[in-house]
DNA sequence: CGAGATGTTCGGCT
DNA sequence: AAGCCGAACATCTC
């Protein structure tokens, strides 16, 4: 279920492998999640390195090691997690860094995540050009309307997708976005009749999932459409009308059609 | 058995 | 030419 807070959530549960040596690499070299990768470089420059830090920043994750950096995104499936020196890699376990007493696991069934390695003291360009986040002071509201300018015709619920606007807003972040602004996930991005509101219930969102969900991976409070969006029949947290479910901008989208306009 | 799942990416079209 | 759309990716669950 990876979006930022989630993603967050997912980069503390490595925080057991800060400042251990790795002693051995186990993976899958040849699955999809390695694509574009050198896995060679991988393996070489990781087993014996140290676990520095770690960084979570929209849907990507950046471990810092002594000998280079190892970036993972989560895809649709992608967890972290660490298992016992004892446990045998499953078989969505594409990487594993096997520590003393321990191993930290990325696991995939899908295969949509990826990861990544870059040699060398300075971070990775895929990391550093990553825009700002939407919870940050550079995303100011004329940032927000030039972006909602640049997609002029695409519903704003694709708008919000587009993770050159939106870093680490995913599906679920998306709707519960639209639905407090009150704005319908088909209205075009160009046509939002109150920039203001949006940006405002953007910065919100991301704030508080940041808060809440990426502390210990607890729901969002009770009220929030998050709750009613999974159900195949959902109903508005405010006054009970039935959620609309279409595909929107390539998305299944949930909505209220009696709040959103 | 078919559809759908919280994400990207690519190729084709306007 | 930038931007939009739909398909594809791999696997499991309902």
């Amino acid at each position: 279920m990876p979006e930022l807070a989630e993603v967050e959530y997912y980069r503390k549960q490595w925080d057991p492998g800060l400042g251990k040596i790795v002693t051995q690499v186990l993976m899958h070299a040849d699955k999809r999640i390695f694509r574009g990768t050198d896995v060679e470089a991988l393996v070489k420059n990781l087993t014996r390195a140290k676990l520095l830090s770690s960084q979570a920043r929209a849907k990507q994750m950046l471990f810092r090691f002594n000998r280079g950096w190892l970036g993972i995104h989560l895809g649709m499936t992608g967890k972290l997690s660490v298992q016992p020196g004892s446990q045998e890699p499953g078989k969505h376990d594409h990487l594993v860094l096997v520590q003393n007493g321990q191993k930290l696991v990325f696991n995939d069934m899908r295969q949509f995540g990826r990861v990544k390695f870059h040699a060398g003291s300075e971070p990775p360009a895929f990391w550093t050009e990553i825009p700002p986040a939407v919870t940050s002071p550079e995303f100011t509201l004329e940032y927000f309307q030039n972006i909602l300018k640049r997609h002029a015709r695409l519903p704003i619920k694709g708008t919000l997708l587009l993770q050159t606007g939106f870093p680490g807003v995913g599906n679920w972040m998306a709707d519960e976005i639209l639905w407090r602004a009150k704005i319908a996930p088909r209205v075009s991005s160009g046509k939002i009749r109150k920039p203001s509101e949006l940006w405002k219930q953007a910065r919100f969102v991301c704030s508080e999932a940041l808060r809440i969900v990426a502390k210990d991976f607890s729901d969002p409070p009770a009220g929030w459409l998050f709750h009613e969006r999974w159900k195949r029949k959902g109903f508005c947290p405010i006054h009970k009308t039935p959620l609309r479910r279409e595909t929107v901008a390539g998305r299944t989208t949930a909505w209220c059609p009696k709040c959103q306009r």
